[in-house]
RNA sequence: GUGAUUGUAGCUCAGUUGGUUAGAGCGCCAGGUUGUGGCCCUGGAGGCCGGGGGUUCGAGUCCCCUCAUUCACCCCA
């Protein structure tokens, strides 16, 4: 259309929308800071091969996902982070923080890139929040780590989002599972669609979360993981299940459910939300004890986490009717300014109230008093301050109130005060 | 990567079987007595009808290509 153009599956976020970010960003730091999570930033970009061996050279993140260059000719290839964990992991053992094997709890929040298709909820560059929980792996760990994820949205005001739990047990219970679901699968072969073959040969396991109807009723008598569980995964899984009850937390036990990524192992979970379309998946995590060994440490680090997605979650608020309340970036004053021969005094005057702490604008093109006025409204502050040649000769000011239409005259310190005053109650109730 | 969808003013959309200066609502700007907004009234600005090629006397309307959008598959947050 235009000859600017955003990149395919990126957008711009103007400042009516960057609000809401704000607003659920700070609902993430605050809820991160009840259970003890800390803020790490770490790069957007890192070596190729960190993903590679972290997610999973079979998933099609690295499969055909990853935006990758060689920022240098003879140097190694590096890639746009698809997604946190790894680099998380990636960070913490660069730094040794387990050398005196100390359990950390790591925040972020953060932009991510994956070379997919962009179809309603999914971009190829999105946000995400989540939470790492590093150095320990235990059922009290998981409940926390769903706690948190569930309580930011509760206190964001979502509703009918569905919790679905699985347990994916151990590597070694895990490896017996698939290859009794490989056998199992091949005297259907033929009735597989194209994408469960592939599936059947690198990750059968995926095939149970398909959304095809015919493999599922197939699934449906496919052997269960569960029972290749032993005793000590089961208990594992159970005592998360208890801490979830004890905390009011629903869920719904989902034995299809299985994470994409390969490092998931034991609890696995996703929320989902009826108000998304086809990308339904608002957050996910899981445990990955695994990963520390899979990217190389020497010691194992388990550890759980969990993400959501912004913009997923945003899709959700806005169906739900959350954004509209959101309190405003509006300004308490707008400065009116009578004749041209004033605006310098108006300048002066708007710095005043600002050094005051009072938001305050000012026309800044010579417009029209009426104008100036239209614009106050359109801006939709609280109060217009007019500065006329009676203002300017006897240091008394009109404020108007314009949602009541009310005027007041003051002097300059009144008013201020008044301001300030207003200006308090005004967040207090925002 | 596969399949479909849409592409006309800042926004949401109309544009009849192809036919003279392409429209509406909202928004924006300016007026409606001299220092005061929101409502109302009047006027105005703003579109090579996504881009390129073709058919035709003539195309926003038909055909092809291209770019972009949206949705679904795949996969995932």
């Amino acid at each position: 259309m235009s000859q600017f153009q955003s990149v395919k599956g990126t957008r711009d976020i103007f400042p009516e929308e960057s609000v809401q970010w704000n607003h659920v960003e700070s609902v993430v730091r605050t809820h991160a800071a009840l259970y003890g999570f800390r803020e790490i930033r770490i790069p957007v970009f890192e070596y190729t091969e960190l993903f590679r061996r972290g997610i999973g050279s079979t998933t099609d993140i690295v499969g055909k996902e990853m935006f990758s260059f060689q920022p240098d000719p003879k140097g190694r290839s590096v890639t746009l982070r698809p997604e946190m964990t790894a680099g998380v992991m990636r960070a913490a053992l660069q730094k040794n923080l387990f050398s005196s094997g100390m359990v950390h709890k790591l925040f972020y929040i953060g932009e991510l890139f994956r070379k997919e298709r962009p179809q309603a909820g999914r971009q190829r560059q999105f946000s995400q929040f989540g939470a790492e929980l590093l150095g320990v792996s235990s059922p009290a760990a998981v409940a926390e780590v769903i706690s948190l994820m569930m309580q930011v949205f509760s206190s964001l005001g979502l509703k009918g989002l569905r919790l679905r739990i699985n347990t994916l047990g151990d590597g070694e219970e895990r490896s017996r599972f698939r290859e009794a679901l490989q056998a199992w699968f091949v005297p259907f072969y033929d009735t597989l669609d194209e994408a469960s073959k592939e599936r059947l040969e690198k990750n059968p396991l995926r095939i149970l979360d398909s959304k095809n109807p015919t493999i599922q009723e197939l699934v449906a008598g496919a052997p269960r993981l569960y029972d290749y569980l032993k005793e000590t995964s089961l208990q594992d899984f159970e005592k998360v299940l208890f801490y979830l009850g004890e905390r009011d937390i629903a869920y719904d036990i989902d034995h299809r459910l299985v994470r994409g990524l390969d490092y998931y192992c034991h609890t696995a979970f996703e929320v989902t939300s009826s108000e998304l379309g086809a990308q339904d998946a608002i957050g996910g995590g899981g445990r990955y004890d695994a990963l520390a060994r899979e990217l190389g440490s020497s010691m194992d680090v388990p550890a759980t986490g969990f993400a959501v997605g912004m913009e997923r979650l945003l899709i959700t608020m806005e169906r739900q009717g959350l954004l509209a309340a959101l309190p405003s970036d509006a300004p308490l004053v707008y400065v009116v300014v009578q004749q041209p021969d004033l605006v310098d005094n108006g300048m002066q005057l708007a710095w005043q109230l600002r050094q005051a702490d009072i938001s305050a604008e000012i026309d800044l093109a010579g417009k029209s008093m009426k104008a100036q006025m239209r614009e106050a409204n359109r801006v939709n502050a609280s109060y217009a301050l007019f500065l006329g040649a009676t203002e300017y000769s006897t240091g008394c000011y009109s404020l108007k109130n314009l949602a009541t239409s009310e005027q007041i005259t003051l002097t300059l310190d009144a008013i201020l005060q008044f301001l300030q005053e207003r200006r308090a109650q005004k967040s207090l109730y925002s």
